[in-house]
DNA sequence: TTGAAAGCGGTACCAG
DNA sequence: CTGGTACCGCTTTCAA
């Protein structure tokens, strides 16, 4: 047992007085005594006396800690995101409890089932990308903790959301290329289903719809991510009869594989590229896309922090519970290299 | 209040039974009817019933949490050394608490305040760059709460630390420029007074003397580790009178910087590079070091881990308190690329 | 101005 | 096999 760590009962006992009195006049409580304030204080001080937050969390029912899980931290969106999290906690006296799902719905599933166990306040979930069951989600409505989900989202009603919209960045980065003088564009979707593939798909048509150019199905492929399954992806693009003269790939990493691919089948055959996710690396790389289009990692996290901050507090404060759900959509930029 | 949150009483109030029971009942406790076992399980389950953890904490006067502080999440030796960290915890239960420090003390401070606060069972820190009074270290010790030290460690008696040994690799890695012909080596440093600047230098000085080369002052920079930091040390080293036709480089980001510079400034002047750190990205670059020493973060904050829950379990047992101290220092590698 | 006592949600011991 | 009860550390009425 944490001994060494005095309690508000012991500096009772040595002062002889009861140990109610003592805890008010740690928090000031207008009616005591002044000179009982002050020696309690100063003996508290003395004995080193700190409160036992688990005590208070038990008796007030809350933790102040938000529970945050995404899939991984290598991808430096992650991290920015975190930042965004943490500053908007540490502010508000709270505290992140980190975990990473590795993009495994059975770790997600531990994951949010062991933050349940700590009483967090609330979640923040990046979802992992194949996750397609949504019991572990729904079953923190029963216990009443919030959950704002950003990046990855399911596909569930009612829901607190942070998105980044992907469409305007979609147009913008197709109209970059358009303007650049290609003609026959090719997109290197990720998993299908997922919500990122169809705004990045819709954005692909709308560009060329509004240039009144035709929109190709054969010109879209999906990938599962994997290098294995990027380097196929391109390699099904390159077979079309169509030459395509630019790529709007899913992601910054996918853009690496297919650079690295192309230098190794194609060196001669330039063919640019635009992709996702503006990672920090991107100038000082070997190829790099010609623009990537920025999510705003940071601001996602520090607006779902926000957010479930506010839920938490409606909670405790009794509020009359209200159906409505924060879906906050931030726009994305494509942002141009050179 | 949390409600929508089943209570162990409520349980026992429905089903007409002690509450005390019901705790056993759900614990599987040997004296316990299989009827009214399975009459408390059925009912828990319906009603979503889930052990308050908080209220056990208290009781067991112990958390199941860890807090981690580091500097931040943008280097991934971080994120590597929190998966690490994150795989030990989860087999044993744990949960991790995130903070970066930024590297401000001020905010490590508040930092390690407030999980002290939250009553982590126990802390693993890579220190802020610059913290320089551990007081709020020492602190701990008051509350018993045991602290890891990693990658960056304090000038501390009595601490557990796990770190890796940046000597060895700094001798492999002018090993390998002496070995490609370079005679005139340069060395840009970190700040002087770190642990691990002190390591490089003397795994520099080591490899020299190895091969019976004159070690000369005049090739050893500092640098703080800004951009601006690093060109500087750079411009001075090639202000030498003694051309450098190499430079072991502190860190791959210093690395980037001085490389980014020498493009700028001396292109046909070619200069080999050999750094610290071995990202992941670094395969990808345009330019890049000949080397990196690799200093395995992962295994690092596992090692870690797993120190610091023995020492947590180790104080619950209530074993004798010894008075040994963890030092783990793997060894770290040097990596070369193509 | 202060003390006594009831919880917060459990665990665990002691009787029956 | 089950109920009663004390206790973990603290907050907060209710009385005095």
């Amino acid at each position: 047992m944490t001994k060494g760590m005095p309690t508000i009962k012991e500096i009772a006992k040595k002062l002889n007085i009861s140990f109610s009195t003592v805890s008010r006049a740690l928090h000031d409580h207008p009616s005591i005594g002044l000179g009982t304030k002050l020696k309690v204080k100063k003996l508290a001080e003395e004995m080193g006396y700190e409160p036992n937050q688990t005590a208070v969390f038990l008796q007030q029912g809350r933790t102040f800690t938000i529970g945050v899980i995404l899939p991984h931290l290598a991808e430096s969106f992650f991290p920015a995101a975190i930042s965004g999290i943490e500053e908007v906690a540490i502010e508000n006296n709270y505290v992140v409890l980190l975990g990473q799902s590795l993009d495994s719905i059975e770790r997600e599933i531990m994951l949010v089932e062991s933050m349940r166990k700590h009483r967090v306040d609330g979640l923040i979930i990046s979802m992992a990308k194949n996750t397609n069951s949504y019991e572990h989600f729904e079953k923190l409505k029963i216990n009443n903790i919030p959950i704002v989900f950003f990046d990855c989202i399911p596909n569930m009603k009612d829901i607190h959301t942070v998105s980044c919209n992907m469409i305007s960045g979609s147009i913008q980065a197709v109209s970059y290329l358009l303007k650049k003088g290609h003609r026959v564009i090719g997109l290197i979707n990720g998993p299908e289903k997922l919500t990122a593939s169809k705004e990045r798909l819709d954005g692909y048509q709308k560009a060329l719809l509004k240039n009144r150019l035709k929109f190709d199905p054969s010109l879209v492929v999906n990938s599962d991510l994997t290098k294995k399954g990027n380097i196929n992806a391109l390699q099904n693009i390159l077979k079309n009869k169509r030459k395509v003269s630019a790529i709007v790939a899913f992601h910054d990493n996918l853009a690496l594989d297919i650079m690295q691919e192309l230098e190794n089948i194609n060196k001669e055959h330039k063919i640019s590229i635009v992709s996702y996710a503006n990672l920090p690396m991107m100038p000082f790389l070997k190829y790099k896309p010609d623009a990537s289009v920025e999510q705003f990692p940071f601001l996602q996290g520090k607006k779902a922090t926000e957010i479930l901050l506010d839920i938490i507090n409606n909670k405790f404060k009794e509020t009359i519970e209200n159906n409505a759900f924060y879906k906050i959509i931030l726009d994305s930029k494509l942002i141009e290299y050179d």
